[in-house]
DNA sequence: AACTAATTTTGTCGATATGACAATATAATC
DNA sequence: GATTATATTGTCATATCGACAAAATTAGTT
């Protein structure tokens, strides 16, 4: 009842980012090696201490920036998931953790510095179960679902991609992110119905999802997200109709 | 890059909590007279500083219960909608809050307590924009965002009424909240596809949220929510078919 | 140059859903 | 019994979904 905010309780808050991208036709995280004391040697999500002049997103950035080289890219989205704050979370002090979701196309460049001793991008499978420092793994599994959802109802899926596509890229997007088969034809309807996509002038093929070795079949036409907003990094369009439903099709 | 946690900054963390209800056929919010130093007199949501030694969700229930009166209730949801952690958001200290979302039926139990001057439920009229303090404006436009959506896709709904209701009532909801009208037969015929809802033996009518002074007409039958998770209060079913769509009706 | 293989793109079609509207059912009140 | 108000069910044209087939386009092969 009589609580004196000038003797508030001293909180100490951090961010952790969750950075998906694809590789070898499969979904990765970025992980890094803790280089100190709480789990020294585990597995955890990138992040670390908000200083105090800079805001939570800003934060974000920099120590994903500090501790894999990964450095924000135009074509990046980032969203916030959400904030972790029990108790018992940290074992040194009190801490809480806002989680940000980070979807970006493959980068081979990953850095190790700050306190990470080293870093990597994971692949994400469904048998082994992973396990990070902290409460991590409940982070990385609420990431990873709300990427899997948000895929159904807005452009989001393309951010996997480089700026320019095929239609085929961005549905294997969804197969491998969903571990689903989806149908060529009722995708590609619903992908020229919608107008967040905008074509390019030149069709090329040679797709780098598809790991396709020889060059044949087809070229596919090329596209990119329209009304790219260049000053929300974190803009998705949101589709008036779903290119799939994850319905009852999505395996876990 | 040489940061010492050890060193870490200071920071205070509260939690802000944005309470919906209906009443008189028009979506509230819980909003408190502040009685303290920044912005004394002003209103804004419901909240206040985390102790050490409780987790966010705790807190946010303490907090509201402190300045409300409000108890939590089985029939409450309450979701975690984001964190606001700009730099500038508090003119005292860094200030970390977390906002919290919660729908509940109409209640006309509101004690004033706490930090609080006074305590009352202010209808959200689409013209006329309140100010609250600090960055509350912010919070309650994304949290009034985040329960339109939900609606559409999950049951959340019926958490505006009473654990039992008409098919009717839950219509109303909706249209109150959507501020749209809604076809009678093909919400009925949505709700009766799903299974999220368990019929009552015995009928009623006196339908609170319709005004309706004489009781006339065929009663309805009453419903229930199905699979009523009590471990979990801010359970929701997830619906297979949306009772409703927003789509274009949604008027602002 | 014709053929084959691979891939993209378009088309078909039955089943189901949607949205607007009408008709029927049920109970209180006049 | 007639009237009124509300709940519930029905109709129907249109749109969408999911599964599948067919056509189009180009690189390699013979």
């Amino acid at each position: 009842m009589n609580y004196d905010p000038s003797t508030y309780p001293p909180f100490a808050v951090t961010v952790d980012v969750v950075v998906f991208l694809i590789r070898n036709r499969k979904l990765h995280v970025v992980v890094v090696q803790r280089g100190e004391k709480p789990f020294l040697g585990d597995w955890a999500l990138p992040g670390g201490f908000v200083r105090e002049d800079e805001d939570l997103l800003q934060a974000a950035f920099r120590e994903l920036e500090e501790e894999t080289g990964l450095e924000a890219d135009d074509g990046w989205y980032i969203e916030q998931l959400g904030t972790y704050g029990d108790t018992a979370r940290d074992p040194r002090m009190r801490v809480v953790t806002v989680a940000y979701v980070v979807v970006c196309a493959d980068l081979p460049r990953l850095h190790v510095g700050g306190d990470a001793m080293s870093v990597h991008a994971k692949p994400i499978s469904s048998d082994e179960l992973c396990s990070l420092a902290f409460d991590h793994n409940q982070i990385l599994e609420d990431a990873l679902e709300r990427v899997r959802s948000k895929l159904e109802y807005t452009t989001l899926g393309a951010k996997f991609l480089e700026s320019t596509f095929t239609v085929a890229q961005l549905r294997s997007v969804y197969e491998i992110v969903w571990n689903a088969r989806l149908d060529k034809g009722n995708f590609q309807r619903n992908f020229r119905k919608n107008f967040c996509f905008k074509a390019i002038e030149g069709a090329f093929s040679a797709s780098p999802l598809q790991h396709s070795s020889s060059q044949r079949g087809r070229p596919a036409s090329v596209w990119t997200l329209e009304n790219e907003d260049v000053h929300n990094k974190s803009s998705v369009s949101v589709l008036d109709l779903p290119l799939a439903r994850r319905s009852n099709r999505f395996a876990r």
